[in-house]
This record gives C-alpha cells, sequence and structure tokens, in this order.
DNA sequence: TATTGTTATACTCTATAACTATA
DNA sequence: TATAGTTATAGAGTATAACAATA
C-alpha cells in the first residue's frame, strides 16, 4: 500500500459487486428498521409476523415460517413471546395446529408498526428513481427465485440462510 | 383465514416492502455464494478479506474491518484463521500495526475465489436488464451512505448491523 | 403416515468492555 | 493521548435432530 492510502480508505474492488451492495444496504435498512421499532419494543422479525397474520387471520405458525423463510423449531420462541406480550391469540383448530389471530391489543400496535414501516420505506424509496422502484421489487423478487428454485416452491423448511 | 387460503400460500403484503425484499434477496445471495466457496473451504467475508488485501497490500486489519464494517475484535480470529491457513502473511509495520500481504498460496486462492465470484454474479447479473444494472448498484450504495451517514464518513466501529 | 408444535443444542455472526503495547 | 491488536463474553439468528400429539 502506498503511503496516501495508508491514511486515506481502501481501494475497493467489492464496489462493483452485487451480492456484497446487496447485503450492506440490507444491513443497513434492516438496522435503520430496528431501531425504529425499539420504540414498541418489537423486531423487525416481529412486525413481519404481524403483519402477516394481520393479511392472513388463522393462519398457523408453520405458515408463517414457510412465508419468511423461518424454520418451524425457530418459530416457537417467536409467537411464545408475541403470545406473552398480549398481540396475538391462539385457538386449536385440528391436529396439533393453532389459528392464529391479532388481539385487539395486536390490532393497536400494528397500526403503529405500520406507521413505521411506511416512514422507513418512504426514507429509501426516495433514492430509487420513480420510474425504477417497481422494476427493483421485480428483480428482487427474482433473485429470491433464483435461489429458492422452482423445484422447491411447496418445499417447506429448506435452509435458506435466512 | 378462508378455506382456500389454508392449503396454499399466504397472502404477503410483505411483497411490496423493499427492505424485505432487499433482506431475502441479500440472505439468497449469501447463501449461494456461501455454498460455492464451500468446495475451498472459504466463507464470503473470507473471500472478500483476500480480495482487498489484494488490491490494498499493506493494509491492517483495522483497515480491512472499517472497509467491511466489522470490528476489531471480530476482526481478530478471521485474520488469524487465513493467516494459519497460509494465504496471509502479516509483518510489524510501526505502533501495533501489521501489515497485511497475501502469500504465494494465497494469490493463488484468490484466483479461484475470483473466478467463484465472477460465475456467482453472472447468475444474478443476467436478472438485471442490461441498463438497470449501474443503475441498481447506485442505488445500492446510497442506501449504505443513507445508513452510515455522511457526519461519520471516518468514524471507526459504528455499529450498523453488519 | 404426515404435519404441527415443541425441546434441546450447537454454530455463526455481531456487540461491548476491558486490557496491552506502541507511537 | 490515540490507535492497533487482543481477550472474553453475551446476544442474536439459524441449523439439526428428536419427540409428542393429532388428523
Amino acid at each position: 500500500m502506498d503511503i496516501d492510502a495508508r491514511t486515506s480508505k481502501l481501494s475497493d474492488p467489492l464496489e462493483t459487486l452485487l451480492g456484497y451492495q446487496l447485503r450492506r444496504a440490507s444491513n443497513v435498512m434492516m438496522a435503520e428498521l430496528g431501531s425504529r421499532l425499539q420504540a414498541i419494543e418489537l423486531r423487525p422479525v416481529e412486525a413481519s409476523i404481524l403483519t402477516l397474520i394481520d393479511a392472513n387471520p388463522g393462519c398457523t405458525q408453520s405458515d408463517l415460517g414457510r412465508s419468511l423463510g423461518i424454520q418451524r423449531a425457530n418459530m416457537v420462541p417467536l409467537m411464545v413471546g408475541l403470545t406473552k406480550a398480549g398481540l396475538v391469540d391462539r385457538a386449536p383448530v385440528g391436529g396439533r395446529s393453532q389459528a392464529l389471530r391479532l388481539t385487539r391489543t395486536g390490532i393497536e400496535r400494528l397500526e403503529t408498526v405500520r406507521a413505521i414501516i411506511e416512514a422507513h420505506e418512504a426514507r429509501f424509496r426516495r433514492l430509487f428513481a420513480p420510474e425504477l422502484r417497481e422494476a427493483a421489487l421485480q428483480v428482487l423478487r427474482s433473485i429470491r427465485q433464483e435461489g429458492e428454485g422452482a423445484s422447491r416452491q411447496d418445499d417447506p423448511e429448506q435452509p435458506t440462510g435466512d
């Protein structure tokens, strides 16, 4: 390294790598959302779960796990936490399944979650030229399909690194 | 949840969220790269480090940490591993700093790393319309700046969730 | 038998604090 | 004093295996 470089930033050949930039950008957004959600004592994954239950009342925690790429075993402490916090209600539905619904408190909390997420999204959406926004989401979805593979669309609990 | 929805996929209001899609896409790419790199017993972060040392011979591990968003303390086992694997050489340079360089083996290994990364990037770059590629990288970089804040450009070791 | 919820456990990644060695 | 490297440790997040309960 030359003398100048020792006191300034490194030359960074990773700057042009999609995978690297995706990861760093994702970490930034997750950290920002996490710090906003701390105000209501929720983590991003818990906000996602509340959002999904609201959109799919009666779903099971296995359903949620499949949708979010979280394994059954790892859903357990999450759902216990949300239930103990009084945000989610569980009712037996056949087999060992439990139908999930938001409690009144959960519905109220979700209102705040929505406001936080909307402000968070707006802050970063700004950075995309308007005509790029839908295309960007579409590409990100196609990356997921590339990894999750058409071959196991209904295959639950496949490790993806999520 | 209606009867049909109980056997099919959940309705997913997260599909339109940039943060969520970014995270899932990033996880897919990292998992794919990770599985490719297993063949040469390296993790993505180690591949990044080799790449950065090659581009900045003589840099310190603190330099690398700042560039990659990894804290000093967490760089230690990484550098010990790469040094023990005979890929990196460390030489005292003043203070407690050690100048880092790739060994001959490290340079050879980096050749393979480059081929793996290039194949990996190509697979996913395909999903972007050509005229979108540079714009996408630019937006991802701007997301990072948004999070890492112009106010602490030279501020090392700020937690970012990386 | 297949699926759901569960327990236990291990491994990776990241964060914090404190210590040392040197300029 | 400030910086680099280090140690120890704690907390997330995630992975695997096994078990119980019910359809």
